[in-house]
DNA sequence: CGAGGAGTTGACTTTGTTCAATCCCCGTGG
DNA sequence: CCACGGGGATTGAACAAAGTCAACTCCTCG
């Protein structure tokens, strides 16, 4: 994912660009809110192929000694919650099968999107340090999750040793990716955002095995929006123009990728370049070369 | 910062945004780049105020032993680079004083500001794990940072233990940041953008015991604008904006927050609610409460 | 088979960008 | 000490991009 070992030092945007904060839930099934987890022995869990990248910690946990932390399975139906912000923090997720999103709510009632989790991912990594949840986790589809109670990691700092190395690659990703959206969201245009966003989906579906030039969306176009930035009705037009120019085809939630290369073209446009850029080398570089 | 610890389970918004990512520097003053960096042994690196929040690192190595780490003074002028983007990863730094900016550049040339980082910031945390940097950062002014060498560090898990708390405190507070610029680009106007660039310098400084009503920019309204997403014009229009509202004062690069309370409002806005917002509870939630 | 949410599309408005002219510090050198 | 030069900053006008409002279509689910 994002070159976590930057192996050429090239920087490319390659990899779906899921999940990134939100620290695991607690089930204080409390109140108002419905049971919406049951929990079970889980024995499958580490069994993610291969192309579990954010699920190191998960085998690790998994092969050193049985049911030592607890883990169980989490089956949520769509549209469930998995945690709400706020909730204290009791553990760190794994997705088996389906999707989830996390996101905020704003004072004036706006709703942001912060990422997309897709089997493989964690979700609530980044509230690992944290006693409460800071974003909601909601699923997009009915979702199978593996849970990794957190008490046992954070209690004392010793406990964090075994985990520090794959904890500290999921973090650094999670913050590559980041400041990937960060960048997207700063100086990309509608088109330019979409496209890489369906890229992003793309290599995350290809790294799990599945066909990357044809996929569902997982979300709505008023998720897509709000995780790029973007109106859903703009978040629409974009799909419609692709699709007229003959780059994709657009079928609901269907989407088929028809010219990667054009499309790369397109989301590399502004997109971070590696090594030796013709930019400023020396002393008193800034930015005069921002045009 | 951006309640590390939650305390409330309400999230605001204060403090300033600073250093996000990037792994600390190697020094191959190899090529064509000028000896940008003298450096000695480091003494008084840990007497950073209290107000070091990041730099709880630098107090733990310093105070284990001497200079087991061999710690260095670096010393930037402005314009200098600290590292460059590819360089191998061999140092994490700490600012002591002056400013520095992390950024990337684009395949079109555009350059975009990651991160400004202050006194007390480290800088390079998020390469801690990397082999090569992924940014470039630039003194935006003179500047003196205490050096810590990576390779102790991230050589085996192992030595990653006794630092491991802190590391993950220092990571996990620079996600939360990016995740609040995240939402920042997604959903704030010019000026709520501006206004919350605003605060968090002002908190920012407060932080360190500098006033948090007048201060003075360390970068170009271009470089603002590459950090907050707008043009340079934008930037200067908007501060013009405020000061005739008499929302804040502007000459040059001094500015005046004249009245913080009307200026929250403005970026409150848009910002992350609190405990139980009017957001959904139970299932089936999504986003019908978006528009 | 009907209802309703999701998606598409169009017309119009708003916001921010682009291009360009001008201003203003600030430091330099006469 | 003051004039000059130059980059940063400001401001204006025209333009482009995305947002808003709204009508309408199409699945999907019950």
């Amino acid at each position: 994912m994002y070159g976590l070992f930057g192996q050429s030092g090239s920087i490319k945007w390659t990899h779906e660009v899921s999940q990134f904060f939100h620290p695991p839930a607690p089930m204080t099934q409390s109140d108002d809110r419905p049971p919406q987890r049951e929990a079970m022995p889980c024995s499958t869990c580490c069994q993610m192929a291969g192309s579990c990248p954010e699920c190191g910690l998960g085998q690790k946990a998994c092969g050193r000694a049985g049911a030592d932390t607890a883990q169980r399975m989490v089956r949520l139906r769509k549209g469930e919650f998995l945690y709400l912000l706020g909730d204290p923090v009791t553990a760190i997720y794994a997705i088996r099968v389906g999707t989830v999103k996390t996101h905020v709510t704003t004072e004036d009632g706006r709703t942001q999107v912060l990422a997309f989790h897709f089997p493989g991912d964690m979700v609530g990594l980044d509230s690992l340090v944290r006693p409460h949840y800071a974003s909601y986790a909601t699923a997009l589809e009915d979702t199978k999750l593996c849970l990794f109670a957190v008490d046992a990691l954070h209690q004392n700092a010793a406990s964090l040793a075994p985990l520090g190395a794959q904890l500290l690659l999921a973090l650094d990703g999670q913050l590559q990716r980041a400041r990937a959206v960060q960048t997207m969201l700063a100086l990309m245009t509608a088109e330019e955002r979409l496209v890489t966003f369906l890229l992003w989906l793309a290599d995350g579906f290809a790294l799990r095995g599945f066909s990357s030039s044809a996929f569902v969306l997982r979300m709505s176009r008023e998720e897509i929006g709000s995780f790029i930035g973007l109106t859903l009705e703009t978040v629409s037009r974009q799909f419609s123009r692709l699709a007229e120019v003959g780059l994709i085809t657009v079928r609901h939630r269907t989407i088929t990728l028809l010219d990667k290369p054009a499309l790369r073209a397109i989301a590399s446009r502004p997109m971070i370049v590696a090594q030796a850029p013709q930019a400023p080398i020396g002393r008193r570089a800034s930015l005069q070369d921002i045009g």
